[in-house]
DNA sequence: ATGTCTTGTAGGACAAGA
């Protein structure tokens, strides 16, 4: 069972790259952010052709996350994130996998920090603490996945210093990720590889992916009740270098089966 | 500071988020 999350950066204009990498990859499930699509303009279609059932929650212009699944049954729970009715980003969407709850998040850049963004980002990331609280007290199979927005600690970056600055990489958000995994979640890269140097994230300026100036951004946490199935996680690296690619490169799971354990 | 890519509005160039 294979898990990825994929920052696409517009579904509609890098359709080509993801369906490119779903027909290489073959993820069973992928959570996707930063649609920038409207509810009515998700290529559902496009993707049933390709063998996946689709969710979604769409938002004009900005934002917009949903979740694949293929053979799998795929239900909806909710579509948005508890705790503020007044929130009208299209950032969270959780839905019922086969046998597990996928959460499928995109948290706020926050950049220009400090400022009302950042304020907004840390609002963001309490309720999903919150929420993400709840989840562990279910005690069942969660996978917590999704862009971040989070560069967690110095061996995520590149060039540490050239980040205090900026919102993915201020001591608040870094702290909350910590007090986040800290309840009990695994960060499935880092638990299976703590030394390496591993990014999910270049940036479009500067050639950085070309000088593999990258962050790791993008997150699978896993619940105790499915942790134990984890047995690798990497980034699709080279998706990243493709024509029209998105910002980000694909970051997955494998799970062994259930009765494996 | 730099500079890249997206979407939307509008019907070309620009704004804004990231």
């Amino acid at each position: 069972m294979k898990i990825a999350t994929y920052n696409i950066n517009g579904v509609n204009g890098r359709l080509p790259v993801l369906l490119k990498w779903l027909e290489e990859a073959k993820p069973d499930v992928v959570c996707l952010q930063e649609l920038k699509a409207p509810q009515d303009k998700f290529p559902e279609r496009a993707l049933l052709d390709v063998g996946y059932n689709s969710i979604w929650h769409g938002q004009k212009m900005w934002n917009g996350v949903a979740i694949l699944a293929r053979d799998l049954p795929l239900q909806e729970v909710r579509n948005s994130l508890p705790g503020d009715e007044s929130d009208l980003h299209s950032r969270y969407i959780e839905a019922i996998v086969g046998r597990m709850l996928v959460c499928c998040l995109y948290l706020p850049n926050g950049n220009p920090a400090p400022g009302p963004k950042f304020d907004y980002k840390m609002a963001w990331f309490k309720r999903l603490k919150k929420h993400a609280k709840y989840l562990l007290s279910e005690e069942v199979p969660v996978v917590l996945a999704g862009d971040y927005n989070v560069i967690p600690t110095e061996k995520d970056v590149y060039k540490p210093e050239r980040w205090v600055d900026n919102a993915l990489f201020f001591p608040e958000p870094r702290k909350a990720y910590k007090e986040l995994v800290g309840q009990g979640w695994i960060d499935s890269i880092r638990h299976l590889h703590p030394d390496e140097t591993i990014y999910t994230f270049w940036d479009y300026l500067r050639n950085a992916y070309g000088r593999d100036a990258g962050l790791r951004l993008d997150h699978l946490l896993l619940s105790p009740q499915i942790a134990p199935r984890l047995v690798a996680a990497g980034v699709d690296k080279h998706v990243r270098g493709w024509e029209k690619s998105s910002d980000h490169a694909p970051t997955w799971i494998v799970l062994a089966d259930e009765e494996e354990i």
